[in-house]
DNA sequence: TTGACGAAACCGTCCAACTGGTATGTTATG
DNA sequence: CATAACATACCAGTTGGACGGTTTCGTCAA
């Protein structure tokens, strides 16, 4: 039959459409909801639409994974050009990245929540490992104190705290933090 | 029909043993591989048993988080009985009871994998979120240091980075951090 | 000591809804 | 008009869970 196909073809935006309401599903609903019917209805697209554009399951999950490590690498590189000290300067550059992901207007602040969601997949974590080996690799040279390492870890708890709403701290108090592991990494 | 079962009744066993299964189906294949099914079949019990035991697959999940959480608790108490410093203790106890939890021989070793599936279901994150809220409570007086706070980050940080198998340290580096957390603790 | 009896532990089956995925269309756009 | 961007229909397998049955076990009267 033939009536209802009239959408106007707009791939780029249709694909980003599908990865954020698959982000927002995740998030919201826990790993178990994000199904093709869940996320292709959401997006107002068929389930057809949807695996045309991601062949698999796997693919969407794994593109969208990698959408996210994107929008981190861009956050940390734009932190550390604003940086003039070397030494420990990826370390403050992923830790102003992670708090600036988190505030961000645009887009869909559940950036931690997803990266979560995402990692409890087996198959995705390996992209993350290399992601992680690749950096600490890279910045041999600058980063690799105890202190830093503190820092870096850290930062991993303030996201994960971010994430699961634990940990509520007001401006000033999150502000004597970060300003303290700033501190470490210049030690 | 009536040829089949001759099971000795075992509840706590058969209970146990659920729960075992369910962790390691999580921590081994991700949330998507806990099914009803798979739970029951992996544990030699059929899906009626588990059924019975836990009354939906919510409730099996939550019985799993709980008795995490029970773990979490008891190795924290052992850790900080023997600490004689009050200040910091209870900081000091999360760390070494987290690491301590990796450690253990007896059991699953993929504690820190299995509570990182778990909090990727939302309606889990919640009790995380109570569990917190008490402890930071309870201890207000002697860890709400800036540095007490960072290492209770950092330590999840350790937790993280453990289970998604980057950061791969030799043992005397991770004792070098460790040292130097704990330091932080007595500032 | 026994044995009846009810509850708890466990089994096997069935089902409707949903799962990821295929196959085959139809329409827009260069 | 060729190809990419969608939609529609359909499928075989899986899902959570309802349901009614069977077996074990503690208890307590006789």
């Amino acid at each position: 039959m033939s009536t209802a196909h009239h959408r106007k073809k707009q791939p780029v935006f249709v694909r980003q459409q599908l990865l954020e309401v698959a982000a927002r599903l995740a998030s919201e609903k826990g790993m178990t909801a994000v199904t093709l019917d869940a996320v292709s209805g959401a997006s107002g697209v068929s389930k057809g639409g949807l695996l045309h554009h991601f062949p698999s399951k796997n693919m969407l999950l794994e593109a969208l994974f990698d959408s996210l490590l994107e929008r981190l690498d861009a956050a940390i590189e734009e932190a550390m050009r604003a940086d003039p000290l070397p030494h420990g300067r990826f370390t403050r550059g992923y830790l102003h990245a992670c708090l600036a992901l988190r505030d961000q207007p645009q887009g869909n602040k559940d950036w931690a929540q997803v990266t979560m969601v995402l990692l409890s997949e087996p198959h995705l974590r390996q992209r993350w490992r290399e992601w992680v080996r690749e950096r600490s690799e890279e910045y041999v040279g600058t980063d690799s104190s105890v202190d830093a390492a503190i820092v870096r870890l850290a930062t991993d708890g303030i996201w994960l705290a971010d994430l699961l709403g634990s940990h509520d701290m007001d401006q000033s108090a999150r502000q004597r933090l970060v300003d303290r592991l700033v501190e470490l990494t210049q030690l």
